[in-house]
DNA sequence: GTCTTGACTTCGTGTTACTCGAAGGCACTA
DNA sequence: TAGTGCCTTCGAGTAACACGAAGTCAAGAC
């Protein structure tokens, strides 16, 4: 069982952040100690990743709570969360092709500025 | 010379938010016509791109500020503007890393909701 | 035994980056 | 001259945190 503190650690989110979700209903049955600290066992450590996912695919908080809820209501939502999957899988690879423009400019953008900086170098020779 | 509008089109951003961005002084020498409507020419429009390139890096509006008032002081500013690239180009490459393994993870959530329902198929038959 | 330290809690306000819509100016067309 | 379209400013609303205050609890120091 994991502590607020060491689940940020694991998933590079802030402990405000995760209080936030658990807050917000993104993570299920997530349960508490006696002091009514959050405890985070493997099943809600998973959740959280699987929850970072979805949210950087652009995701809202409220469509996450959604699918959570969908999921929480049995394997009849089964075909209705393949659909929103796949809709974001799509998301997901349209953001990697973003992703790989966005490297390709800056890799021009320092090659450029790279080639200035020496080109005044070498003119001071 | 092109219209908000235009641009909008062009660099799939929405008016409001070009209205912003040039608001906000992200869009060197914006030019108006005598009706005071935004006009934008080539270099406009390419740095509208930029702009967009470094806010999609995770640039906040004011960094981004910064760094066209940086370019605005002229040639001396480019060593300062190569480190932030630099830092920029590093940032782009983790998010093309990242993208990498949210697709991955996309694809193998859509595989493994695929399998269930075709599994609930066959046993139907 | 009390006192400090430390980790957690809730709750309310602050911030960023839009996002929206109202109200209005100007010109072209019917 | 009335309507349509395209732009303007401006102020309020929203999402997703981010932050800090104030409080609870327990374990170790003295």
């Amino acid at each position: 069982m994991y502590t607020v503190k060491e689940i940020a650690q694991k998933t590079n989110l802030t402990e405000h952040t995760i209080r936030y979700y658990t807050d917000k209903g993104l993570v299920p049955n997530i349960q508490r100690d006696k002091y009514n600290n959050r405890l985070f066992d493997e099943e809600s450590l998973n959740w959280l990743i699987r929850v970072k996912y979805l949210k950087d695919c652009g995701m809202s908080i409220k469509d996450v709570k959604h699918f959570v809820d969908l999921y929480l209501e049995g394997d009849s939502s089964i075909p209705l969360r393949y659909e929103i999957i796949l809709k974001y899988r799509e998301i997901a690879r349209e953001q990697l092709e973003e992703a790989t423009r966005r490297v390709e400019f800056m890799e021009e953008k320092a090659k450029r500025y790279h080639k200035i900086i020496n080109q005044v170098i070498s003119d001071n020779r």
